[in-house]
DNA sequence: GTTAACAAGTGATAAATATCAATTAATATA
DNA sequence: TATATTAATTGATATTTATCACTTGTTAAC
């Protein structure tokens, strides 16, 4: 963990969450006496299922998959956390444990917060907590989207899902390198890893996609999301 | 509509939403003030997905369902609404629309509150803004947990759960009348309405249930646990 | 009470998806 | 660079789940 990559500021750190705008200055002066900072290495778990909110998580660089621990150590992957959004699960205001783990896949610098002084900040600032409100609240109109998409798609839909999800969400890009594994990727869309590799030949042969092992290009993205929506 | 079951006022509503207590007295007379009172008929929509969320909703007496509309109009079951608690999709924070639909069972009485009144309160006043954070990460964690649930169990886990959430979540006991039909309970765990009359007889062969028609007797609960846990 | 209309239940079959057993690539390590 | 390890791919097969075509109950309107 070197020292290059420290931030000096919230202030001026420009992958800082943009409801921190909504603090005073002087509010945003204690996020920032109480914050300290990590660096991790690809692989390494930065937010441990169940473990206690003590801090939230924000990242500056890097990207980290989010994922649930389900039956039979099961992973059950729910998206890519990027630099400059909260990462903080719903457990922090009913539990107080971790909802979800969070694993590097890149090395990923990344900053805590006390979650004491985030709550206490909620609950002195309104426009702040309603902008919690907002963030929290498109995190869950996501995930029941993403339910709704599980529980009534067939694979190809659902991967084709996945794949919308990395170009529009993640790259911004319909041309990008798969970060995820296979058998990862078939955690995320709830298939066998070796349906993954069909299914993506499939939309291959079909020219909606050109692969090449970690390559993705989507080609023909108005068929890619017909067949999302198809179902 | 008669006027029968009227609400005299939020202050001596036994069913009142257990959050209205972090409201000082003017404010909940703010709420009951912007307040109007609705009765539904069995079958009855009482809020239509992608409506405008001019309201947030709360039922003080019946049942009803609340679900999502996805594919093929396939509607995917939520879950039951019940009284004294707070409907109100995460859209009313993202983009003004009713994420799900909901529709009465039983005959539902319903107090309807502007929603303006209530994200204005929200923002004056920081426990109650807390209390709706701790309310809507709740049913986000529920959410995240029934996604998971969804992708990794096999029918007869799902199944199970369902059972569970009806005599855990809904009726706070083991013997109940089954609101919803064979259908509506495929819908909610995501199989065909054969398989659910198929699964239901597999745990009514092993004594796990006894079930006529549209009662549900939980006859050992520790084995329907296990059917759930192990999927 | 009859008779529609609809929900529940059943058996046979088809479709979708997972698993298994190998191979072949790709990557990391000595 | 050679070798070990892991990931990707493939084909065959087994499981799971959905669909179809009915039959049997149930409910509700007349």
């Amino acid at each position: 963990m070197s020292d290059t990559n420290l931030i000096n500021s919230c202030e001026n750190c420009p992958q800082a969450w943009k409801n921190f705008q909504h603090l005073t200055k002087s509010e945003l002066q204690q996020v920032n006496a109480n914050r300290y900072e990590a660096t991790f290495k690809p692989g390494e778990i930065m937010v441990k299922q169940g473990s206690p909110t003590s801090n939230a998580l924000f990242m500056s660089d890097g990207m980290a998959k989010t994922y649930m621990e389900g039956i039979n150590g099961k992973n059950f992957i729910m998206g890519i956390a990027l630099p400059g959004r909260l990462i903080m699960g719903p457990g922090a205001y009913v539990n107080s444990r971790h909802t979800y783990s969070v694993a590097a896949i890149t090395t990923v610098h990344a900053c805590f917060i006390s979650f004491d002084i985030f709550k206490q900040l909620v609950r002195v600032n309104g426009a702040f907590a309603e902008s919690l409100l907002e963030d929290i609240s498109a995190k869950s109109l996501r995930t029941l989207n993403r339910m709704v998409n599980l529980a009534q798609k067939r694979m190809p839909g659902r991967l084709a899902d996945a794949l919308l999800y990395f170009s529009d969400e993640v790259f911004n890009n319909d041309d990008y390198e798969m970060i995820l594994s296979r058998q990862e990727l078939g955690d995320m869309t709830s298939m066998a890893k070796e349906c993954v590799v069909r299914i993506l030949k499939e939309f291959e042969d079909s020219d909606v996609i050109y692969s090449d092992s970690s390559k993705i290009k989507i080609l023909n993205k108005e068929k890619l999301i017909q067949i999302s929506e198809i179902g």
